[in-house]
DNA sequence: CTTGACTCTCCATTTACTGGAGGGTTTATA
DNA sequence: TATAAACCCTCCAGTAAATGGAGAGTCAAG
């Protein structure tokens, strides 16, 4: 199939097709005479596999080393392992950070709703933040 | 001061310093008659207000056009209310996500430990993604 | 007078794409 | 047969927010 229909049916932009393409993350497929890619459904699979592993924070190089250990046959798992274990570490942090911003952004937001435009001053940038 | 001792007051790096002057967030400051920068103690405040800024999720464009407001004498506070509920919903959405990613890869992370390597399988390209 | 710690500018790189220019191909319709 | 719409191609540039490095100038101490 070509490219479009490709893209329709992975969920995948055709920009970012040929994208993983470029970067090794797609094998480069076979071409029509005229120069159109012509991929197998077969590919699906590793897409769905980049998508889970983009969906859990692994970067589009730690998805290529994975596949690299599957092409060179050897088994990935303990790696596999211990990057779950670093992004869910990440996750985590990140999320407590965002708990922050958040509540932070709550107090701006009620302290807005109390002042005035009146009451902004020049010697602050902007009293709201 | 010159800028290594500014970057350790304001806990921002030389470079990144450099960076915000050249993207228009800080003025150029003075130069000694060597070329050197030399800032002035003022410039924390604004930089403070740049990280506040920073911290609650504002881009850095976002921070630009304040100052900008700022300077050409508006007060820029219904547009700085409205940038913080965008951001309140921003924040809202990425702990969604984070979340799930997160109980994604628990869920990854307990299957792991049940299964053993010689479990892998050809077929999948890492059956713990 | 030289060594080390600063500083300067300019350029390249990072991530994961996205947008557009300029052009070829295929298919349906007039 | 012409042509228009809807595909597809490659190549280049740009995004955000810095960071890293090269190569060179400056300043203070020993």
């Amino acid at each position: 199939m070509q490219i479009g229909e490709f893209s329709e049916l992975s969920g995948v932009s055709i920009k970012t097709l040929r994208y993983y393409e470029e970067v090794g993350l797609l094998p480069a497929p076979n071409r029509t005479k005229s120069g159109y890619r012509d991929y197998s459904n077969q590919l699906l699979g590793r897409l769905q596999f980049i998508k889970n592993a983009k969906a859990v924070g692994f970067s589009l190089r730690e998805i290529r080393e994975i596949l690299f250990y599957r092409e060179r046959g050897e088994i990935p798992c303990s790696h596999v392992n211990s990057l779950l274990q670093k992004h869910f570490e990440e996750c985590q942090r990140k999320i407590r950070e965002l708990e922050e911003a958040k509540d932070t952004i709550l107090v701006l937001i009620t302290r807005a709703k109390r002042l005035k435009p009146a009451d902004c001053n020049a010697e602050s940038i902007c009293h709201l933040v």
